[in-house]
DNA sequence: AAACCCGAGATTTTCGAAAATCCTTGTTGC
DNA sequence: GCAACAAGGATTTTCGAAAATCTCGGGTTT
C-alpha cells in the first residue's frame, strides 16, 4: 500500500472519529509530522476527501476537517434513504444464499459485540457498518454500494459522538432493530424491509436532533 | 485557480470528451508534458478522478483511463434514474419564481442551439448538462446534486461518441422531449414530469445500447 | 525447449526545497 | 485617531530530483 493510501484512510479515519475536530485547520506541517509523511501523499489524499465532503479547501488557504451542522446531516441522512431504500429492493430480489448467510452473520456479530458489556464503541460500530454494508451488498450496482459508502461516513459523523457519549440513545433497542431488519430482509418482505428502514432512520434522526438541540 | 484544479478540469474534460482514450495508460511525463506542469497537481487531480470513477489506479503502476462498458454504463443510468426522480420531485415542491425562470431560460438556450444547423456539438452537450442542471437545481439537496453531476459525467462519456458520430440518434426529436419536460416540470405536475424523465432515459439506454451492439 | 533469474531501463511515488501567496504587525501619512 | 501601506513571517503550492518499484529481455540452468 502506498503512502498515499494509508494518508487517505488514516486522515479519513480520524476525521469521521472527531479526533481531528469539524472546522479545524489541518495545515500541512502538522500532518507532516502527525502521520510521518511528506507533503505529496497528503496533498492527495486531502483532494480525496475533498470529494467525499469530509474536508474543504480554500483556494490557497489550504484544507479544513468540514464542518458539522444539522442541515448538512438531513441532507446527508436523506439522501442515504433514497439510495438504500432502492439498493435494498435490488438486494432482496437479487440475492442468493451467499447473501443471505452473510447477513446473518453480520446481525449475530452484531448482536455479540453490542450485548457484550463494556465492550469497544469503534468496534461495535464496525458491526452496525459492516451490517448495513451486508444487507445491500447484493443490489448490483457499485455506483449505489459507492453512494451508500460515503453517506455512512458522513452521516456517521453525527451518529458517533452521540454513541460515545451515552449509550444507544433515547431508549433504543438496536439489536432488535437490526434483527427485525435482517427477518424482513430473509423474508424478502420488500414492503416490510422498507418500512423498518424508514424507521431506522427516523429513530436515527430524532437522536441527533435531539443531541442536536441539547 | 491552482494548478491542481485546473489540472482536475482539464483531464476531466479530456476524458468525458474522450480525448484521452478509455483504457489508455496516463503516464506522468506524458500528462507533464501535454498539460505543463509538474507531478504533484497532475496526481492530486487523478486521485480526485479515481473518486469519481474516470480513472482507475493500480498501486505502483499509475494510472489509466477507465474502461467503458455496457454494464458501467446501465449501472450508472439507472442509479442517476435514483438520484434524478427524487430530486425532481423535491425540485417540483420546492422551486420558486428564480429557478422556473432559469429552467425556461435553459430550456429555450437547447433549443436555440439544437436547431442551430452545423452548431458545435461540444456546445449543444454544455446545454444539455444545463438543462437538466436547471432541471433539478431547487431539489435543496446538495448530497444528491452532487451525485447528479458525478452520474451525467459518467454516463456522458457513452453518449457524446453517438453525438459526435450520428445525428441525434433513432429518429429522436431531443428539443420537443425537453420541452414537454419542462412544460410538466413548470406545471408542477410530478406524475407527468416523472413518466417522461423514465422515457427520457429509456430512450437514452435504447440508444446506448443499440450503439453498442453494432 | 521451458522455466527461472538477474539486471538495465522505464515508470511511479515520495521527498524537501523553492516559489508563490497570504496574514500579521508595525509604521507612516493624513 | 485612523486608514493605507509595506515588511516580515507563516503557510500553501509547485517543482524537479531521488528513491522505490515494476517491466522486459537475455542468458543460464534443468
Amino acid at each position: 500500500m502506498t503512502l498515499a493510501e494509508k494518508a487517505y484512510l488514516s486522515l479519513r479515519n480520524d476525521i469521521v472519529r472527531g479526533d481531528l475536530k469539524p472546522g479545524g485547520a489541518l495545515k500541512m506541517a502538522d500532518l507532516s509530522a502527525r502521520y510521518d509523511m511528506g507533503f505529496s501523499p497528503l496533498r492527495e489524499a486531502l483532494s480525496r476527501l475533498q470529494g467525499e465532503r469530509l474536508v474543504i479547501s480554500e483556494s490557497l488557504r489550504g484544507f479544513r476537517v468540514s464542518e458539522l451542522s444539522l442541515a448538512e446531516f438531513e441532507d446527508a441522512l436523506r439522501t442515504r434513504l433514497v439510495i438504500e431504500t432502492e439498493a435494498l429492493r435490488l438486494s432482496l430480489r437479487l440475492g442468493g444464499d451467499d447473501w443471505a448467510a452473510q447477513l446473518v452473520a453480520a446481525t449475530y456479530a452484531l448482536k455479540l459485540q453490542a450485548e457484550r458489556s463494556g465492550g469497544d464503541i469503534w468496534e461495535l460500530e464496525t458491526r452496525h457498518h459492516a451490517f448495513h454494508r451486508a444487507l445491500l451488498s447484493a443490489c448490483g450496482s457499485r455506483w449505489m454500494l459507492d453512494f451508500f459508502e460515503q453517506l455512512y461516513m458522513a452521516t456517521d459523523r453525527y451518529r458517533l459522538p452521540v454513541l460515545v457519549g451515552g449509550a444507544g440513545g433515547g431508549g433504543r433497542d438496536l439489536v432488535a432493530e437490526h434483527a427485525a431488519l435482517a427477518d424482513a430482509a430473509l423474508a424478502r418482505d420488500e414492503t416490510l424491509a422498507n418500512r423498518l428502514l424508514v424507521q431506522h432512520y427516523e429513530a436515527t434522526a430524532a437522536t441527533i436532533r435531539a443531541r442536536h438541540g441539547a
